[in-house]
RNA sequence: GGCGACGUGGCCAAGUGGUAAGGCGAGGGUCUGCAAAACCCUUAUUCGCCGGUUCGAAUCCGGCCGUCGCCUCCA
């Protein structure tokens, strides 16, 4: 177990990460909310945060992981109503596709995704001990939070309370609320909304208690890590923290990291702008899924991350870089003693990408290390000088890092169909094996079709003072 | 108006006090029947601009210019 590093929002500073239990990470990762696919910006976030799960795994630490789905609140009420259909078969597809989306970019699995339709009870607990405290109040069927009671609050995001519209009416159904900042814990039923039964009468939860009720539910009323974008610090996480600690009088969440937002060709994401794209849609314009994942984690999560087709094409021509050093070890002779300078290359990756990890993880440093390995092995291999077992230490290091990468290891990614098409490999070979015939008999036109016959199968042939050898392009 | 982030080679991007990682691209070379592919090498005396602190700054402080985000439910 290796001390990490974090910068906490809390605080605005890098600082040592000390879990409550030594070795155990509690971490809950604000999820999606199921009224529409996910987009690329919000699968940004969710790969930064696996990202995370796989580094603190890596980093030596167990970690139980929540994300929530919330599957209720003002926009798929709406939707669902707008299409006529119950919420939750309105939102079922959306909680499909949102799955779909981390598989196919590799993210692995939370070990809770707990849906807020089926947590209510747990968060009108949570609010009726909040009015206990005098930290809420009741109007209408409606609860809300009473910020003047909490002296702290802003501490995350910094803003100020004492300013701004406090006693301001605001234009919206909210306004018998006391203060202006005040936020609703439980809404009543409107006509034609889902509702579920409670102590103010039927309603439905707010959407910043689904998050708190939930989080405390699987990890404690004191837990280790909490992410999201950073659109959410403000209201969303700082008003859980408002919540959390005004009912348990506890210390909330310890460290709160951010993700920045993804742009699309400089600009920001938006409707209007049409650049809002779905990675369903980037896979239907052909992209490959872990090239996608290679330019979301290969920048720092706390950057902007400017996402476009060119980005995408450079990661694709990194990621050959690793695959074709791993394809040339394959057919490199191991002869004699291994080699010192892939020891060197060996020892020097384990102990630079897990500092890299350490510090506020840095992704960049990660893969920074990992090619410094790909120099290092093509040097040796180009020297002739692998030395016996040298191919197996390189594979195992380099397997070792894909635990958090995800996107080292081409085999993972290949889809059936790929594997399927063309040319079985006896054939190729077969095929190698004539055109190897014809240039040893100077035939240059027969070896010149075989080579054109390959190509168009798809098949690269490399030519080598070994020989041959072949890969699928 | 308030709060905050960022500005590093052609592009992307690490580095936050000790003298510029890495990737893409480009140029050169090796290999080859020719190619292709691949590999190797090279590619910022300099980090938006101007001052200051320091033995020493891309890194700290001040000012200016520029880009961007948040300010009630958008990751």
């Amino acid at each position: 177990m290796r001390e990490i590093r974090f910068y906490n929002t809390l605080g605005r500073k890098v600082e040592p990460f000390t879990p409550r239990e030594p070795g155990s990470v509690g971490l809950y990762t604000c999820g999606p909310t199921v009224y529409d696919h996910a987009h690329i910006g919000n699968l940004r976030t969710f790969v930064f945060e696996d990202f995370l799960r796989r580094s603190l795994l890596y980093l030596g630490y167990r970690v139980n992981h929540v994300m929530n789905l919330t599957d209720v609140d003002d926009k798929t009420i709406q939707r669902s109503n707008d299409a006529g259909v119950e919420l939750d078969d309105y939102t079922a597809p959306y909680i499909e596709s949102f799955f779909e989306d981390l598989d196919t970019l590799h993210v692995e699995r939370a070990e809770h995704y707990p849906r807020a339709t089926e947590h209510v009870p747990e968060m009108i607990e949570m609010i009726e001990h909040l009015l206990e405290r005098g930290y809420a109040y009741e109007r209408d069927g409606s609860v809300y939070f009473r910020i003047a009671a909490d002296d702290d609050y802003g501490r995350l995001s910094g803003i100020d309370p004492s300013g701004g519209q406090r006693g301001e009416r605001v234009a919206s159904d909210e306004y018998e609320k006391e203060d202006a900042r005040d936020f609703g814990l439980w809404k009543a039923a409107k006509e034609g909304e889902p509702s579920w039964d409670s102590p103010w009468g039927a309603g439905r939860p707010g959407w910043h208690i689904e998050c708190s009720a939930m989080s405390m539910k699987y990890l404690g009323e004191s837990f280790d890590i909490h992410c999201g974008g950073v659109d959410n610090m403000f209201p969303h996480h700082e008003n859980e923290i408002a919540q959390s600690e005004s009912a348990t009088g506890e210390e909330f969440v310890h460290t709160w990291l951010h993700s920045e937002h993804l742009m699309v060709d400089g600009e920001k994401m938006s409707k209007s702008l049409g650049n809002q794209y779905t990675l369903k849609e980037l896979m239907a314009r052909g992209l490959d899924p872990r090239a996608v994942r290679y330019v979301f984690i290969s920048s720092h999560y706390r950057q902007k991350l400017n996402f476009t087709f060119d980005s995408v094409d450079a990661a694709v021509s990194a990621l050959e870089r690793v695959d074709q050093m791993r394809f040339r070890l394959e057919s490199a002779p191991e002869s004699g003693e291994p080699s010192p300078e892939i020891a060197a290359a060996i020892e020097r990756l384990g102990k630079d990408f897990a500092a890299a990890l350490a510090s506020d993880l840095n992704a960049s440093g990660a893969m920074s290390a990992v090619f410094a390995l790909v120099r290092e092995v093509n040097k040796t291999i180009e020297r002739d000088a692998l030395g016996d077992g040298d191919r197996n230490r390189v594979i195992a290091v380099l397997a070792d890092a894909n635990r958090v990468l995800g996107v080292l290891d081409p085999a993972d990614w290949q889809s059936s169909e790929e594997s399927s098409s063309g040319l079985a490999d006896n054939e190729i070979d077969q095929l190698l094996v004539e055109r190897q015939e014809a240039r040893k008999n100077r035939d240059f036109a027969a070896a010149d079709r075989i080579r054109d016959q390959l190509q168009a199968e798809g098949v690269v042939i490399e030519d080598t003072p070994q020989g041959p050898r072949w890969r699928r392009g």
